[in-house]
DNA sequence: CTTACATGCTAAAGTCACTAGAGGGTCAAG
DNA sequence: CTTGACCCTCTAGTGACTTTAGCATGTAAG
């Protein structure tokens, strides 16, 4: 058996934070941690390997309820992967439409600043842009 | 004079939602509406234009506060605009740091999702990929 | 005139994914 | 015996809303 070890290391062995972990075991998407004598959480192997998991996920902008179902999903490997994929597919088509959104954004504050000339307010080409919608040269829907 | 209206034709008006318009009242990038008889909110033009304005200030993706130094900002034409500038160059950066970092995540996706073959859990590379960091092609610090 | 339905009001609680703070316990080193 | 690092619980706060409950008002149809 491998050693076991407390919140701070699996903390620091995932990047993550204290209360952050003790938060993922509120809303289950970690187990009940075992306790020490002392009360003090009791981690493993298994946990780090699901916490990182979940980290991963985090960082790829998966919700913590999509990752309740990857690792629902993960704990079953004799099941179909379609439902992984599915998820993954969703959640690629919502990257691709912020990166989009975020693009037309972005060309929109670009054309503002240039628009800038540094006199006062009331010549402001930003906030005039700001002000009117229909001085957009593209009208993209944001994205959530 | 042009006539007044109440807080679902703003909304309707704005594309915003009724509670929506409350909260911005309540918080104070709104200003306090006049009351009819009844209690009802009564909005005219100048209610609708500076609505417009934090809509689509929103779409552009900048917070309530940054929201609030530009309103403030607007209500001042003499001064100078470099601070809007400033705001807005700042805001730039960002939307241009998550342009970048959703173009790993979103290359990542891909990259799980080809390598996946629909056979079960258990050999799924998306499920793979997720456990293990290490997997990733590309390691980009998501931002927040 | 009455009934139904849309619209308006307030106040409070819920959402998401944490983060921060108060107030305390445990443990090893110096 | 005190200091400092770590751990515990519980509560409240964040941003930008959304939802719910419970009620009042206004308008159109029968």
């Amino acid at each position: 058996m491998t050693k076991d070890f407390m919140i701070g290391e699996l903390a620091k062995r995932t990047g993550s934070k204290v209360p952050t972990i003790r938060y993922y075991e509120e809303i289950g998407v970690m187990p009940l941690a075992a306790r020490a004598a002392n009360n003090r959480r009791i981690y493993n192997e298994k946990h780090l390997e699901r916490l990182n998991f979940i980290c991963h996920c985090r960082e790829l902008g998966f919700s913590l309820d999509e990752i309740r179902n990857l690792l629902d999903l993960s704990d079953h490997p004799s099941r179909s992967c379609n439902e992984v994929d599915y998820i993954a597919r969703n959640h690629l088509k919502e990257v691709e439409q912020k990166i989009a959104s975020l693009s037309v954004l972005k060309s929109e504050l670009n054309r503002m600043i240039s628009h800038c000339e540094g006199g006062t307010i009331s010549d402001c080409r930003i906030i005039k842009v700001l002000a009117d919608h229909t001085l957009c040269e593209e009208h993209g829907k944001s994205a959530k």
